[in-house]
RNA sequence: GGCAGGUUGCCCGAGUGGCCAAAGGGAGCUGACUGUAAAUCAGCCGCGCAAGCUACGGGAGUUCGAAUCUCUCACCUGCCA
């Protein structure tokens, strides 16, 4: 048990065995966990979001986990403000911060320098407005003349990002493409895994793990969390798995197709989890299978 | 037993003589990604580097040319018995 003066984080697809990598590796490290998975950050969504039960977490604390209702926003900025002051906090009472999840672009706002230009709802909502009425080609096309670069950066058709664009762009006067980030350097101390298995063997997990779900009861939990305005929520509701036990609620699909459903949706999701990891170079991959696992991180994190 | 309809690529499904390797969707693969990110969006998707090859239930025909027409076999589906 001794601390690491430094950022462990684990990223990595779903169902490749982050958190059990991140629970023995906390246990010997004297570390605390930092969640950083989008949707663990909800309140409730315990099943469906595969997050550990507090009486398997073994006395390790765990950040960053149940902080949302179902019917609130989660946002990348507020994560990344509050998920470093865990980071901060837990280096200042020389523990380890071991940060965990397979939400990219949330482990790259608290490892990276970037900067989340504001936001603002009223501006927002006339947008997507706009956008309902106009289309995304209308909206691009008066981006390209505000900001060609963003717009070259941004594919016609992605509504939501013309959208977000645009509203930087009204809100702070300058170019959205102003802003774009420059990776590439950590902003702690820091050494970054991703935990990875074979496509077919992860995709078998996914399996199993869908109907374990059901098992435990996730359609009563998607029921409950219903009831307190999870259909309202924008970003909970479009959870793999939530957004097909609603559809199973409301009738409009058989439970057996939405298992289905929720399989096909996390593999595609794993895939575009590991398109994300890929791109950058500082990571260093690791399969899951491998026996020798914990003692390869311990090394390299202490090297 | 009679009448009618159907069998299309991994799946669903359009296509009734050339413009069809065959619309569309799903699955699958690859990629993008700065305040919804488990989201949103893009490209590819029979085989082959190519010439070309193989394909629309099986077989046989008609035709310059067939997924599309004819015959036949197999299986499936409605209506009448």
């Amino acid at each position: 048990m001794s601390a690491i003066d430094r950022l462990i984080v684990i990223a990595g697809p779903t169902a490749a065995g982050k958190s059990e990598l991140a629970l023995q590796l906390a246990e010997e490290v004297d570390g605390e966990i930092i969640n950083a998975d989008a949707l663990q950050l909800y309140r409730g969504m315990n099943i469906g979001t595969a997050k550990i039960p507090v009486q398997e977490r073994r006395g390790i604390t765990h950040h960053q986990l149940d902080v949302l209702d179902v019917t609130e926003y989660a946002t990348v900025a507020a994560y990344q403000r509050d998920a470093r002051v865990a980071v901060e906090n837990i280096l200042d009472r020389c523990r380890t911060p071991i940060l965990v999840g397979g939400s990219g672009l949330y482990l790259q706002s608290v490892i990276d320098d970037l900067k989340f230009p504001a936001t603002d709802p009223a501006v927002r909502a006339a947008l997507e407005i706009e956008l309902g009425q106009l289309g995304p080609l209308t909206l691009h096309t008066r981006l390209a003349g505000v900001d060609p670069l963003a717009a070259a950066a941004i594919q016609p058709l992605n509504g939501r990002k013309v959208v977000r664009a645009l509203e930087v762009i009204t809100l702070t006067g300058r170019p959205f493409s102003a802003s774009m980030p420059v990776r590439g350097k950590f902003r702690y101390r820091g050494i970054w895994f991703c935990v990875d298995r074979e496509t077919a063997d992860l995709d078998h997990r996914i399996e199993l793990r869908v109907h374990q779900m059901i098992e435990q009861g996730l359609l009563e939990e998607v029921r409950g969390l219903a009831r307190v305005g999870l259909r309202e929520g924008v970003t909970a509701a479009r959870a793999l798995g939530y957004q097909q036990m609603l559809d199973v609620i409301d009738g409009r699909l058989e439970l057996p197709q939405a298992m289905l459903d929720t399989m096909a949706g996390t593999r595609r999701y794993v895939r575009r989890q590991r398109s994300w990891f890929r791109r950058d170079e500082r990571q260093i991959w690791l399969r899951a299978d491998d026996p020798n696992l914990l003692a390869e991180v311990l090394t390299a994190a202490r090297g």
